[in-house]
RNA sequence: GCCCAUGUAGCUCAGUCGGCAGAGCACAUCCUUGGUAAGGAUGAGGUCACCGGUUCGAUUCCGGUCAUGGGCUCCA
């Protein structure tokens, strides 16, 4: 039953019941007979003792079958209009469903109006969703007939002898299903946009066009989707990295290498200074290593042989071969091998704001998200099997103290385990992933096992943090290696006197400066937390008259380390105000006649709120406790 | 890399069916000295992404290059 309870019935009664919830919201979109998904049509066929769930439209399944049937609307669609268009596929997708097509020209804009006009004919017609079974030799043929090459192809590698069709109102498509009953069902659809895509996602293959669209329930639900994506929009950290002079790319430099201008530069010496001063309370020591090494060390590292085509060519100096560097983690090697160390010694942490080349391919670099020159905040941790656990514990709690700091408290976890191909023993692979286990176990942290995605020297958790629109990126990575040790010979000596050879784990946290600096302009739309905003306090002055006293302000503002600017423009408040909002400044100290006669100061804040008036020391003592407390939100 | 779209002033965008290029904002100068999100006037600013072709003439048409954007696992 819809409401989570169970109850024992004929399927008459059944049938009866899912009448009386017809044209109510809550109507069955399918059932489940006994695990598997059908149409509401085929209750007929279910046999005794069976077990049937129905399927709502609040829930997952139903979602996507509502969408899926809207998917083959749309295919309809593009067939009336286009009927030398061949089909790919169709499926649902989180966010809504796409249709692949292959069509001599492109679709354009206004063709993608056409078809929604033409889907919403196909709805209003109210046509049922009929399911034919066929034998798959016979589906071949017909679709042979009709000259749909991919879905004879599609036919050809599913092993099933019997497929099912699914025909409304004479448009056939192969599908799996199951569909919505009727395809007046659909209330709120929108196409999207139009893209190219292989066929099957492979680059060998032919690209085809796929047409993206959503649908929902009801056009509210359409609605707020809609205002989603607008608002992810207002938030495109490229846009607000524009507006607020952030970073900027440019045709001169180079794609996906990124100008960190003043405003960014100040953000991002404040993340550095904050990271670098957590990390030494943490027992991490810092490093600085050079860009480029050895050709050769990255033939030993193993790096250029499995990750050359994102390593750049090679640069000859004095007829030796070097590379820019796309890791840090053989520098960090060096300096762990450049003096014997002791059972005693371990673990030792290395850290590193350590910045790596690697090459993208051009069409998929973005913004800051994706670039080819970035600065990770890289940590090595070089310890004895033993010790795995507590390491991976205080880096858990290390990250999440980090993490939640930018105002990100909301994680999804990945565990993933051993792949196929992989180096070091399967002892060792099963003790580390045990660790693993065990420290997010310990912690209390919920996560999810991604079997086999591993990488190939060892088991790794991935952390991706949830930003305010609830969308999931991944930053943080704790990499456990049997794999560098080996190939560098890295030792210590151990209490029996024997060399050993220790476990390394590689670590990020914020993964690159560059992408999570992207993430953060995205969480806070561009209004930073007073602790990382370029600017913290704008002194404005209501007339020429008190210049001077707003001098006086500005500079001891300085004086306390305040990130301070001073607007004596010839412009009215009203006007500098402006300006300061749009700039997105916490607080702005206005001075005029009353302030300069009582000596004082009166703030306003960045969400129009006035407080104070302060004297300057009390309003330095309120800018330094909040700064202090890195607070992340303004209320 | 591939498909499609886009590239005009610092920014956002008009525009020319081939004939010397436009607006708003921003910027500069002047007037105004104004109390909580845009006071007024004047002015400066462009190799219309780049290279080549067609043409008497190309920002506009054609070809190429580069860059940017949406996509390219979600298997009927």
């Amino acid at each position: 039953m819809p409401d989570g309870t169970e109850k024992e019935t004929e399927i008459s009664g059944l049938k009866k019941y899912i009448e009386s919830l017809k044209s109510s919201n809550g109507s069955p979109v399918a059932v489940r007979v006994n695990g598997e998904l059908r149409e509401l049509s085929s209750l007929e066929d279910v046999g005794p003792q069976s077990v049937v769930e129905l399927v709502i439209p609040g829930s997952k399944e139903g979602l996507e079958i509502y969408r899926h049937s809207t998917s083959h609307i749309l295919a309809h669609a593009v067939k009336d209009m286009f009927p030398d268009v061949k089909l790919a596929i169709g499926p649902a997708t989180e966010e809504g469903f796409y249709y692949d097509f292959d069509k001599a020209g492109p679709f354009t804009p206004e063709d993608l109006e056409k078809i929604e006009k033409r889907m919403k004919e196909l709805i209003k017609k109210n046509s049922p969703f009929i399911r034919k079974a066929l034998p798959r030799g016979g589906a071949i043929d017909l679709f042979r007939k009709a000259g749909e090459d991919y879905k004879v192809q599609l036919l050809e590698e599913i092993p099933d002898e019997t497929v099912s069709l699914y025909e409304e109102d004479g448009f056939v498509d192969l599908c799996r299903g199951p569909h919505l009953s009727k395809t007046g069902r659909v209330k709120a659809f929108k196409l999207l946009s139009i893209a190219g895509a292989y066929w099957r996602g492979d680059e060998k293959n032919k690209m085809l066009q796929r047409i993206y669209g959503t649908a929902f329930y009801t056009r509210e639900e359409l609605r707020a989707y809609l205002d989603f994506l607008e608002e992810v929009k207002k938030r495109d950290h490229r846009k607000l990295g524009r507006e607020l002079e952030l970073f900027s790319l440019s045709d001169e430099i180079g794609p996906g290498l990124i100008l960190w201008h003043p405003n960014g530069a100040i953000i991002r010496k404040t993340i550095e200074d904050f990271w670098r001063s957590e990390h030494l309370k943490a027992d991490y020591k810092i490093l600085f290593t050079p860009h480029i090494a050895k050709l050769k060390l990255w033939q030993k590292s193993g790096h250029w042989d499995f990750y050359r085509e994102n390593m750049y060519s090679p640069m000859e100096i004095d007829e030796v071969a070097y590379e820019a560097k796309p890791m840090n983690c053989p520098f960090h090697i060096e300096i762990y091998k450049s003096a014997l160390k002791s059972y005693r010694d371990l673990p030792v942490r290395y850290a590193e704001l350590g910045t790596v080349y690697r090459y993208e391919r051009s069409g998929v670099l973005h913004g800051l998200l994706r670039v080819r020159g970035f600065t990770q905040d890289d940590a090595h941790i070089f310890c004895r099997e033993d010790q795995i656990e507590d390491e991976i514990l205080n880096i858990l709690d290390f990250t999440i103290f980090i993490l939640k700091t930018f105002g990100f408290d909301s994680y999804d976890i990945y565990l993933s385990t051993r792949p196929e191909k992989y180096v070091g023993s399967l002892e060792n692979w099963e003790r580390a992933t045990g660790a693993l286990k065990q420290a997010l176990e310990k912690k209390g942290l919920p996560y999810t096992i991604d079997p086999g995605e591993g990488v190939f020297y060892g088991p790794k958790i991935d952390i991706k943090i949830k930003d305010v629109l609830n969308r999931a990126w991944q930053c943080s990575t704790i990499q456990v290696d049997f794999n560098l040790p080996e190939r560098f010979d890295t030792v210590y000596r151990g209490s029996d006197g024997k060399e050993h050879r220790p476990i390394m784990i590689h670590r990020a946290l914020m993964g690159s400066l560059e992408r999570f600096f992207g993430i953060l302009i995205e969480h806070y739309a561009g209004i930073f937390p007073l602790w990382l905003s370029p600017v913290q306090v704008s002194v404005l002055t209501i007339s020429e008259k008190h210049e001077e006293y707003a001098k006086e302000i500005y500079k001891a503002l300085k004086k306390a380390d305040i990130r301070a600017e001073i607007n004596l423009e010839n412009e009215k408040v009203g006007y500098k105000i402006r300006e300061a909002t749009m700039k997105k400044i916490p607080y702005l100290v206005i001075l005029g006649e009353k302030e300069a006669a009582e000596g004082k100061i009166t703030v306003r804040k960045r969400n129009g709120e006035n407080i104070g008036p302060f004297t300057i020391d009390e309003f330095i003592e309120i800018i330094r406790e909040e700064v202090q407390k890195k607070v992340t939100s303004d209320k």
